[in-house]
RNA sequence: GGGCGGUUAGCUCAGCCGGUCAGAGCGCGUGCCUUACAAGCACGAGGCCGCAGGUUCGAACCCUGCACCGCCCA
């Protein structure tokens, strides 16, 4: 059972990913079974044409790592991935693609061969992901997989569109919209991103009617709306402008005459105080006009150019129309003064085309009756956010939540349920196709062109997966889902509304915990983005360092609520780290040859961190110790994955593996196996040690894990075919501060032995002769029993408190001093070390002593906290009688 | 304008329901190819925990204000 030499992970990562998919171990069963806990957790569906990025990594990893965590803990436990059409996005690739090959639109080729063709792009493009998440060894179930356009989830998105329709909570109507005029549709609030740019404020002078020589200056931002106004306005209390109530001012350019009305819509604070009334072209201007009941006249159309209403100016592009209508307006002498102005624009999310605000007939979903259930859910902790601090953002949206617009002007989506009859121009909303209108029975219905938002059927999905609305085993077994991880970013977008959704149409919230990670980020704390050139594709650094490192390095990062800095020394550093425990595994193995051990025999593996076994009479110290360690690390990793702290649960198996294993267990039975004293029953135990350091790794790094169990385990009749369904090593009670305490005196002593060495120069192979000397009987004994591990460790031979102290180099501690027989010492390096180490103690010993030399402390702190700070003092006292008594030898 | 987060070792970050000489990785210095591992081993240097107040017997941690950086929403 020898391994490689070198670790290449690339030689078996893809082989387990494929043999955990063939062996079934993801697929858990649609019903409940006895006794367990059902663990469910469906994915933030990636887009279905996409590919994996740095971010979907994480997010993948940590679902994974907390995935696999509660399947070997026994549950029942279900990771349901999925993809999404990603309406928008996807629309608009195949279009670019579409235009790119054939210089062709979707209108040349119509509606239904338009369709065809993105379903065939996501045929040629939709595995891509699929197949990335199967490399990187997500451990779903994909014999669940699901797309939002699937029959189920589309008879789902349909069910709830109708539902909602029926109980008054879908309307249609003409409403200001955000209107993309590149993707030629309606978007929501949440799909514009607002972006800084310098813009220009402009003044401009409106004539008042029948009072020559009388202006009012307006300042916009947009002065090509202005063809389109209706109105201005002034602040009803503001005195600058009382003589203008009830006035008319001719609009210039058009010679439009347009009241002057009173509306705190003009903030007297702002420009001058008046304001222009454009209620087609701008949102506030359209619930002005709404209060004052004032005509719309639409200058832009759809195509964002100048309409026929803009007179001189129709069909100029709406930027070309700006620069004409300002050139006029400064011919006639009517632009008072143009000042820069840094103003935010509304850009659409998908292709950043400025978006035009303009009123249009679209579906809109009523969100108040919908958020108030939502807002008690997490209010009353149905639903836990974490971190916490995003149950703040997520209240502050919710209750100025505005209504939903659910259509979209696109053909890739699903085509909203409503047949509009050309006789009595009713709509006719239905579960099924219909033949006639509900309301003439005329046939002459055509159905509604729009598609609905991707968010809508985006938020079903945690129960349209589970094959709602029918009451199906998976339905009734998984959910409500038990967590969500998921980015920030969708908060809203998503997470909202499936929580809205979610309670609407099952009566149960979608999930009970939603977990909020952070952005990866450059090394640099930069954001990655490709303009920049910072990214990093998982795929290619995982062909360089391995699957197990970029998701231990990502994972090493990931405090809750923090984002991630990946830098190429993370993942360097982490593949070091499983490039060690291959070779720890390396070692061990050659060890097992060397005393015969084919495999270790597991027929059923403990779920407990198992108890050390007497060897030759007596349990091994550090036996005793590396249980008791291990106990530590299962104990705190169950709490590190009950509170997703991932960076935490990497600090686990690293300090265990790294710093206990391999720097002191592992070389303690080294010597052990060379006593050639019951050789193989140490070998077994260490053997056992891994297995189980394997079992606690596996979550975090389950190829490596993986890898090295196979080879490791010799199968019986109980052992589980994979580390993946092997019981998680759990806490047990094998705690033993006793040993801990030893051990650790131990590692104090050889360390000290160690640093002389280093301080004086010996020469690292060379055995030295020394002493060590302690007043305290246990300490005494402790190294006399030990006396073989110290002198392995330390590279030479010591004696225990000889009667006459041998000349050489000392270095002192609390409770005993490390003394090497040595010529030539480094006398003034020593005295500078001593002497330092004195300052230090003389601080902690002032400071110790003032504490405790207060009344107030010693009466109000805690008890213990008194005594061990007495227990700390004393300590450091002795450790600084010891240096002095140093100091004063060098000084002879 | 409103809200949230950050500021700890050269770099990237932990620690923060107050307490017992402030931690990790990388980087750095010194010495080692010691037959598991130089992607390694041993030893070591390095921090007025952003600034100013306050609460407390005691503050990196709690409160207030300020500065700078970042994000979200108007």
């Amino acid at each position: 059972m020898t391994l490689e030499k070198v670790y290449e992970p690339q030689r078996f990562e893809p082989r387990w990913a494929e043999a955990w998919i063939e062996g079934g171990y993801f697929t858990p069963p649609d019903t409940k079974q006895d006794g367990r806990e059902v663990f469910s957790l469906v994915i933030p569906p990636p887009n279905v044409t996409g590919s994996l990025h740095i971010g979907h990594m994480l997010e993948h990893t940590e679902i994974d790592v907390t995935v696999r965590w509660h399947r070997m803990k026994g549950d029942q436990t279900l990771w349901l991935p999925g993809q999404d059409h990603a309406g928008i996005a996807t629309q608009m690739v195949v279009e670019r693609d579409l235009w790119e090959r054939e210089k062709l639109t979707r209108h040349d080729l119509g509606r239904e061969e338009f369709v065809r063709r993105v379903w065939q792009w996501k045929e040629q493009y939709g595995g891509t992901i699929i197949a990335q998440m199967k490399r990187i060894g997500d451990s779903c179930d994909w014999t669940r997989n699901r797309f939002t356009l699937d029959p189920g989830l589309s008879r789902a998105v349909r069910e709830t569109f109708v539902r909602l329709y029926e109980k008054g909570l879908i309307y249609r109507g003409d409403y200001m919209v955000n209107w993309c005029p590149r993707c030629h549709t309606a978007l929501s609030d949440l799909e514009v991103v607002h972006e800084e740019t310098q813009g220009n404020l402009w003044h401009i002078r409106y004539p008042v009617k029948d009072m020559p020589g009388r202006f009012v200056t307006v300042a916009t931002t947009r002065p090509e709306t202005m063809l389109g106004d209706t109105a201005v306005c002034v602040h009803p209390e503001d005195e600058r402008y009382r003589d203008l109530h009830g006035r008319t001012v001719v609009l210039p350019l058009m010679n439009r005459e347009i009241p002057v009305i009173t509306d705190p819509l003009a903030d007297p604070q702002f420009g001058t105080g008046v304001v222009k009334v454009t209620p087609a072209h701008d949102p506030n201007d359209f619930e002005a006009g709404r209060r004052h009941d004032l005509p719309h006249v639409v200058v832009i159309g759809l195509d964002a150019r100048m309409t026929d209403a803009a007179g001189p100016y129709a069909g100029l592009d709406r930027f070309e129309a700006r620069k004409r209508v300002l050139a006029d307006l400064e011919a006639l002498g009517l632009l008072e003064k143009t000042e820069a102005y840094a103003l935010s624009a509304g850009k659409c999310q998908r292709c950043k085309t400025v978006v035009e605000p303009l009123v249009s007939t679209q579906w809109f979903c009523r969100m108040k009756p919908l958020a108030e259930p939502a807002i008690r859910a997490v209010e009353d902790g149905r639903i836990r956010i974490i971190p916490e601090s995003y149950a703040k953002t997520y209240f502050e949206w919710m209750y100025n939540i505005r209504d939903w617009c659910i259509s979209r002007q696109l053909w890739w989506g699903h085509r909203i349920p409503a047949w509009h009859c050309a006789d009595c121009r009713q709509v006719t909303v239905s579960r099924e196709d219909p033949a006639a209108c509900a309301h003439c029975g005329s046939a002459r219905i055509g159905q509604d062109p729009d598609v609905l938002d991707t968010w809508f059927s985006s938020g079903l999905w945690p129960f349209s997966t589970l094959g709602w609305p029918d009451e199906t085993n998976d339905f009734r077994t998984y959910y409500p889902t038990t967590l969500l991880i998921t980015g920030f970013d969708i908060l809203f977008f998503w997470v909202a509304r499936m929580i809205m959704l979610g309670l609407e149409c099952t009566g149960d919230v979608p999930f009970r915990t939603v977990y909020i990670h952070g952005l990866v980020r450059d090394a640099h704390r930069q954001k990655m983005s490709k303009t920049k050139g910072n990214t990093i594709d998982p795929l290619e650094v995982i062909e360089q360092y391995g699957t197990d490192a970029v998701r231990f390095a990502l994972l090493r990062g990931a405090a809750p609520g923090m984002d991630i800095a990946l830098s190429e020394e993370r993942m360097a550093s982490s593949r070091a780290f499983a490039n060690k425990i291959w070779n720890a595994a390396r070692f061990l193995f050659l060890q097992m040859e060397r005393v015969g051990m084919d495999g270790l025999a597991l027929e059923s593996p403990p779920d407990a961190v198992g108890r050390p076994r007497p060897i030759a009479g007596a349990t091994p110290l550090e036996d005793r110790w590396i249980r008791h360690r291990l106990h530590e690390a299962a104990a705190r990793m169950d709490a590190a994955q009950r509170n997703y702290r991932y960076h935490e649960a990497a600090d686990i198996v690293w300090t265990f593996l790294w710093d206990d294993f391999c720097d002191w267990y592992v070389e303690i039975k080294k010597l052990r196996i060379q006593q050639g004293v019951e050789a193989r029953a140490h070998v077994e135990t260490m053997a056992e040690t891994f297995e189980m350091a394997l079992r606690l790794l596996h979550p975090l790094m389950p190829f490596l894990s993986e890898e090295l169990w196979q080879r490791l385990v010799r199968k019986g009749a109980g052992t589980p075919s994979s580390i993946c369904i092997a019981p998680y090593p759990q806490a047990g009670d094998a705690a033993d501060e006793e040993a801990e305490r030893q051990f650790s005196l131990l590692q104090s002593i050889v360390t000290a032995a160690r640093a002389l060495r280093a301080d004086n120069k010996v020469d690292p192979g060379a055995r030295v002769e020394g002493w060590i000397e302690s007043a305290s009987a246990d300490v005494a004994g402790l190294a006399r029993a030990e006396l073989a591990v110290i002198e392995a460790l330390a590279g030479g031979a010591f004696e225990i408190n000889p009667a006459a102290r041998p000349t050489g180099v000392r270095r002192a501690a609390a409770d005993f001093a490390v003394g090497l027989k040595l010529t030539g010492a480094q006398v003034d390096a020593i005295r500078a070390r001593v002497e330092k180490r004195m300052a230090e103690l003389e601080k902690v010993i002032a400071s110790s002593r003032k504490q405790l030399a207060s009344d107030s402390f010693v009466s109000r702190a805690p008890a213990h906290v008194v005594e061990g700070i007495r227990e700390k003092l004393a300590a450091y006292e002795k450790e600084l009688a010891g240096q002095q008594a140093l100091l004063e030898e060098l000084a002879q």
